[in-house]
DNA sequence: ATGGTCGGGCTCCGA
C-alpha cells in the first residue's frame, strides 16, 4: 500500500497535476492534500471519482483546506483538531480506511517569529500532541501525513543559515516535531535515509518559488509521514517524487510517499 | 544584488 502526501498550492490550479499524478503506474492507493485554497464546492470530486479515488475534503475560502483520497472508501474520524476554541482553520483531516488511522495535516507557517503567528503555529502543534497520543493508544496502524511547516535538522535545508530566523527552523518549532517522536512516531523517510546521508536534497518536498530555488536545489524536506509503531513494522519504502516540481506552473511543494506491507 | 514568485481575491494577504 503505497501512501502519498502533497501540498497542492489550490487544487483549483493543480487539477490537471493532481490527476496525472493520479494516473500514473505508481499512483498512491492513498494521498493526503493540503493547501487547497478552496471551498469543498471548489474541489475536483468529479474527476478525482473518475480516477478511481473516494475524496474526504475539508476545504476553506482563499486559505489552508486538507483532503484525503483513497481508492478504499474512508469513513471520517475527526474534522478539525479538539479544544480548537472557534479555530476555523482548516488544517486537520482524519479517518480510518479500513484498520489504518490516516490523519491530513497542514500545519501552520508561523512566519514572521515573534508574532502571534508563531504562537498559534506552537499552540497548533500542542493540540496535535494531543490529539497524536491518542491515536498511539488505540495500538492500531495509523499514518500522521502532510506539510508540517518544520524543518526537523539542518540536514533537511540546503542552508541552515539562511534559515535562521525563519520559523521553520526555530529551536521551538523542531521541538514541537520531537515531540512526536518520542510519543512513538516513526519518520518514513529519514527512517530509510538515516543520517548521515550521501545526498541530503534527496529528501527535500519544497522549493520557494524565489531566487531560483529549485534550478538551484535549494529546498528544504518539510513534508513528512509519521508512523505508529503497527504500521512502521511494515514500512518497506520511502521517497520523493521530484517530477511534478518540475512541471509547468507547479506546486512550490511536490510529493512524498512511503509503502507499507499487506497486513500479515 | 537585502531582491525575487506564486495563488486567491481584490488594490493586499499568506506562503
Amino acid at each position: 500500500m503505497r501512501i502519498a502526501t502533497w501540498n497542492v498550492n489550490s487544487v483549483r490550479a493543480r487539477r490537471q497535476h493532481l490527476l496525472d499524478v493520479l494516473a500514473s503506474p505508481d499512483a498512491p492507493d492513498i494521498v493526503l492534500l493540503q493547501e487547497l485554497k478552496t471551498e469543498d464546492a471548489g474541489f475536483p470530486s468529479m474527476e478525482v471519482q473518475a480516477a478511481g479515488y473516494h475524496a474526504l475534503v475539508s476545504g476553506q475560502k482563499s486559505y489552508n483546506g486538507v483532503a484525503i483520497l483513497s481508492r478504499a472508501k474512508p469513513v471520517e474520524r475527526l474534522r478539525g483538531l479538539p479544544d480548537g476554541d472557534g479555530d476555523s482553520q482548516a488544517r486537520y483531516l482524519e479517518a480510518e480506511i479500513g484498520e489504518l488511522i490516516v490523519a491530513c495535516v497542514y500545519c501552520p507557517n508561523g512566519n514572521p517569529i515573534g508574532t502571534e503567528k508563531f504562537a498559534y503555529k506552537l499552540a497548533w502543534m500542542e493540540r496535535l500532541a494531543t490529539r497524536a497520543e491518542a491515536i498511539l493508544t488505540t495500538d492500531r496502524p495509523a499514518v500522521i501525513g502532510g506539510d508540517w511547516n518544520i524543518c526537523p535538522t539542518e540536514a533537511d535545508v540546503w542552508d541552515e543559515r539562511a534559515m535562521a530566523a525563519d520559523a521553520l527552523c526555530q529551536p521551538e518549532s523542531r521541538a514541537a516535531w520531537r515531540r512526536m517522536l518520542w510519543q512513538g512516531w516513526t519518520d518514513a523517510w529519514r527512517t530509510l535515509n538515516p543520517l548521515p546521508v550521501p545526498t541530503p536534497s534527496l529528501g527535500y518536498t519544497y522549493w520557494d518559488y524565489q531566487a531560483g530555488a529549485w534550478p538551484r536545489d535549494n529546498g528544504l524536506r518539510i513534508d513528512a509521514l509519521l508512523l505508529s509503531p503497527p504500521a512502521a513494522e511494515r514500512l518497506t519504502a520511502a521517497g520523493v517524487n521530484r517530477i511534478p516540481r518540475g512541471w509547468d506552473s507547479p506546486s512550490d511543494h511536490t510529493p512524498a510517499w512511503c509503502e507499507l506491507a499487506e497486513a500479515a
